[in-house]
DNA sequence: TTGAAAGCGCTAACAC
DNA sequence: GTGTTAGCGCTTTCAA
């Protein structure tokens, strides 16, 4: 900058009037600037701006699994209005490790960023602690829990989840199974008890053997589907906890020979692009992603005084119904009547 | 820091010292300088660093499209070797838009990267020399040109395709189609032209009509495969540009009751996680990405002196064979026998 | 073994 | 309208 100021005939400071457009500078002075930052190919130095303000423009993404189609799809959202707003992003993926989360944060400390967009759904209190204490304000997905500087966003799947159960239930499913996401996580938590509480608003019973865990992937799905096939009396019906995981368990019903809808309805949740793809298309319970960022921003922004206790913010999910799912089959002969 | 050296009763350089663990620091007052940085909850601020040595310990990525599987997974092989080297990533995606590049290249000039992974496939000569000539080395994809401070990571294709040919013809097929990516991008050009070459060297003959462009996504490959289905005398196979295109073509090929491998043998690239899910299974020519990553981070390395002209790396596919290809059909009846 | 001080590039308050 | 200057947090001589 000093050099485009010698080069220009000014003082650095003209130039960086001229660079941010403020205050009243001669349009001529101004334009031989401009001309000599295009000539070096001048180009500010953001660790200066950093420096000199205390805030980054960088929001931080923390994710599990870039490599589950949910998440991409989200930072490309949330990266278009990070772009309208001129911020920047910085992206850190934790492959569901505690230690990768543990150093996320720091990669987030120390780069400064003025917010944490944190959709690994861990409950990291100790380490949101250090966020905030750093006066970096956190937004959560589906913890249901604020705090100081700590924001959330959930789905509601209470609501997600029996609009689920009601179309399967119309269709004449009694008996349906659940595969959760890794057991333990919150996020995972809050999808499977609202669904054993959508069961028992259809007035259906819950069989515990019937809600089993997988872990978000496509393996866990075809390890779910295994164990619930080999139930005494099957279900007619499967809900996930994401769509990978559904794509896991049709996978492992055609292995068996087991059709979809025919034989067994099944639905996903996230509305992935692959849900259109495998045959049949899957119903799903689409969470928005383009809302969903959006609101991830507006929680960051609003989030900024971290001395203030966080929001609770909603998002409605709603029910793709496309192939998967079906009326349920006629009881088998032999089979216990209900 | 000032408050750790006060804290501590020491000074910012002793503070300093501690953190890197550089000079000889007596133990005891490390241990109180540690002491109060973990106290404080005390992070260093990177903006000072980067600031201070001109360099930022930051890599960037630049991308065209993250909903493409295959990069995400190559983004999470590269984070991978990163962390290793306590690298941080600085990610962009360009949706393919001009204009997205431009503004993805400054993002990675205002943040002072250390150099930038440019697999985004245009030829972007301008924007480049704005990289190089403010000394940020580049990486390119498949450009199979190197210059001062820019080097190339290609896929041997020339190869790949002649084994995915010869796979093919060794199944019987002589009429191969080929579904390409947007046309006018190199790296699509690239594939396109080593699979006329890997036909002319099987000694089959070229047919134009065969060779289509698709936008290394979905709804291309569903495009181009209901042009290629209309031409009068049909190819037995097809080898597109990409996972994602054949995954297109193979969902178009479904529609309209084309069977797949029997009357249609298809031919994927990348080898993305869902080329095991689709059915049937892809046959795909694999990319390897922890590899991929590992050749970009060694060629950012190696790259760092802009002055000197890059290197040029190679990486071999290898073909996986699934069940998407199989033995040509017999010519119907009625069709002109070659 | 430790401290003082300069300087990285930028902005803003204050002078002129 | 424009220049001077201090200071953001850090590292690194140079001195002590």
């Amino acid at each position: 900058m000093r050099t485009i100021a010698e080069l220009a005939g000014v003082s650095s400071a003209t130039v960086s009037r001229v660079i941010n457009g403020s205050a009243a500078v001669r349009e001529a002075t101004a334009e031989r600037v401009r001309q000599v930052i295009r000539e070096q190919r001048f180009f500010p130095n953001t660790s200066a701006i950093t420096l000199k303000y205390g805030r980054s423009g960088t929001y931080g993404v923390i994710l599990p699994d870039i490599t589950n189609p949910f998440f991409p799809d989200f930072v490309r959202n949330f990266e278009a209005v990070l772009l309208e707003r001129n911020l920047e992003l910085l992206l850190a993926t934790t492959d569901f490790r505690t230690a990768r989360i543990q150093q996320s944060i720091r990669r987030m400390l120390v780069r400064r960023v003025d917010g944490v967009a944190f959709l690994s759904s861990e409950e990291e209190r100790e380490s949101f602690a250090a966020l905030v204490h750093n006066r970096v304000p956190v937004v959560t997905a589906d913890m249901r829990k604020i705090a100081p500087g700590v924001s959330d966003v959930a789905v509601d799947f209470e609501k997600g989840m029996t609009v689920a159960v009601r179309h399967l239930y119309e269709l004449g499913h009694r008996e349906i199974a659940f595969v959760g996401g890794n057991s333990g996580l919150k996020t995972s938590d809050v999808r499977r008890s609202s669904f054993v509480e959508a069961l028992r608003g259809a007035g259906l019973k819950v069989r515990e053997e019937l809600l089993v865990a997988g872990d978000y992937r496509i393996d866990g799905g075809v390890a779910a589907a295994a164990s619930i096939l080999e139930v005494k009396r099957r279900p007619t019906a499967i809900m996930t906890a994401n769509d990978l995981t559904a794509i896991g368990v049709l996978r492992e019903l055609h292995r068996q020979g087991v059709r979809v809808p025919e034989q067994m309805s099944l639905i996903g949740c996230d509305d992935i692009e692959f849900c259109d793809i495998v045959s049949p298309p899957l119903t799903t319970l689409r969470i928005p992603r383009p809302e969903l960022a959006q609101l991830y921003i507006k929680a960051l922004e609003a989030g900024r005084d971290v001395s203030r206790t966080g929001k609770q913010y909603w998002l409605e999910p709603t029910l793709v119904v496309r192939s998967s799912t079906g009326r349920a089959p006629k009881p088998a002969r032999g089979d216990r009547k209900k």
